[in-house]
DNA sequence: CGCACTCTTGAAATCAGTCAATCCTTGTGG
DNA sequence: CCACAAGGATTGACTGATTTCAAGAGTGCG
């Protein structure tokens, strides 16, 4: 079940900019392969040399880092539309790795192809580029929350960004998400134990700001969530995709 | 003291790839102004909407994010050679604030010119988006700090991190670096607050660990330091500067 | 001299981490 | 159908790291 670029189903949503054709047939050239990853896999691992550019076609999924002894970090999530490995390509090396959170399908963009890329399609090449600082801005938010939220602050941040991003993906029908994180998965994204993490979210659900149950999160009270987490972002505009 | 890129000092030093003629002309063409900013002022608002382009020539700056009640995390420190502020250019509005921390130089390079950069050339351009890909490598490794590791090991990982940088730069003289940093900064970068951040030097330097005063730093135990900081990077190979 | 900035220090308060069980659901094998 | 294992969520008690509050000391500067 190759996809086709000129056939994407995931482009032509309203969350990105239209392509033109020739840009859509040069994107399809470079597009190498069509991956399926079951959830809890990781398809880049730390440290290593040869991974590829992926564009998230559906799922979700993850970067992290973890030092010696097993703490783990989550850098940031990845849904439909998401590149990852720009760094990895780039640099020769990775120094994260990246984790399927559900079955996920993957664009491939062979490295190898990267630099020619900037050569003969310096429209596309602009994309990448901007892709990577969209992930970057995404970043530095996360280390925005870790460093300086208190955990009830963390955790609304959290589920206020994830949110909004899936909104604009059309990804929550009756204002429910399908939210595939567990706890841990969220102490780990936000620099908190796995314990404290369960408690500070049984308080806040008490609390009616949202609710969260087998995989199912609605925002209860999203002006609430929105204000503990200071979470300004208005509506993302269109962005490109590979 | 408008420095012309072919006659840059900085551009030649171990730690850059050599560019060609044509690329050094293309880099002096799109520089449009040398900028001194003073120790302390900023240079970048965040929220502001048409931040151009820096190339750090001389001095130390960083990036911030802040929440109302003014909680601020420093994202990052930029040394020579480093790039701020592509974010802000590709991506319309800056999420994030950049200070001068002893005064500095900048090269500037106008956000209107990076999309025809890409096109008339993609070496060029190939690099910007390199050293966008480096700082993003930094900016995850502060999460992984701010975010795992305790207050002793993260001191130890940004002094680790900004030697080591320092260092290939030439920045270090018989052990001794130049340290511009307060330790409201090392707070504010590492998600501390200043007195445990105060305390926490003062248990490691009575350690042996390294020593620090005046704005010198030296490290007394590079071996200890380098073990609570687990800080792995060998060195890094030389890089690209605009 | 007085002000501003940075660094220090002590004590009290609190947030978050660790340890240790228990519960629940789901899937598997007998 | 039942026993059992595995993964995730939950809870209580305790510990400890980090923050907050408050005050003081050293230095450079107008």
């Amino acid at each position: 079940m190759y996809v086709r670029c000129f056939k994407c189903p995931l482009r032509v949503q309203r969350a990105f900019t239209p392509k033109t054709e020739e840009e859509v047939a040069v994107i399809d050239r470079l597009k190498s392969d069509h991956l399926r990853i079951p959830a809890g896999s990781d398809f880049i691992n730390p440290e290593q040399a040869d991974a590829e550019l992926y564009t998230v076609f559906s799922g979700w999924a993850f970067r992290f880092k973890e030092l010696d002894d097993g703490r783990r970090q989550i850098l940031n999530f990845a849904l439909p539309g998401d590149l990852i490995g720009l760094q990895a390509s780039l640099l020769d090396k990775s120094l994260y790795g990246a984790v399927a959170l559900t079955d996920v399908e993957l664009c491939v963009i062979p490295r190898r192809k990267l630099y020619s890329l900037f050569k003969s399609a310096p429209e596309v090449a602009y994309d990448v580029t901007w892709l990577g600082s969209q992930e970057h801005a995404i970043v530095d938010d996360n280390l925005l929350t870790a460093g300086r939220r208190n955990a009830a602050e963390r955790i609304c941040a959290l589920i206020a960004a994830l949110y909004r991003r899936a909104e604009t993906l059309d990804m929550v029908s009756n204002g429910v998400l399908d939210f595939p994180l567990t706890q841990q998965h969220i102490a780990d994204a936000l620099g908190l134990s796995l314990v404290h993490t369960n408690k500070t979210i049984a308080r806040l659900k008490a609390q009616g700001l949202f609710s969260l149950s087998d995989g199912k999160l609605s925002l209860v009270n999203p002006r609430a969530v929105g204000r503990l987490a200071q979470h300004f972002e208005k509506d993302p505009a269109p962005r490109p995709i590979l």
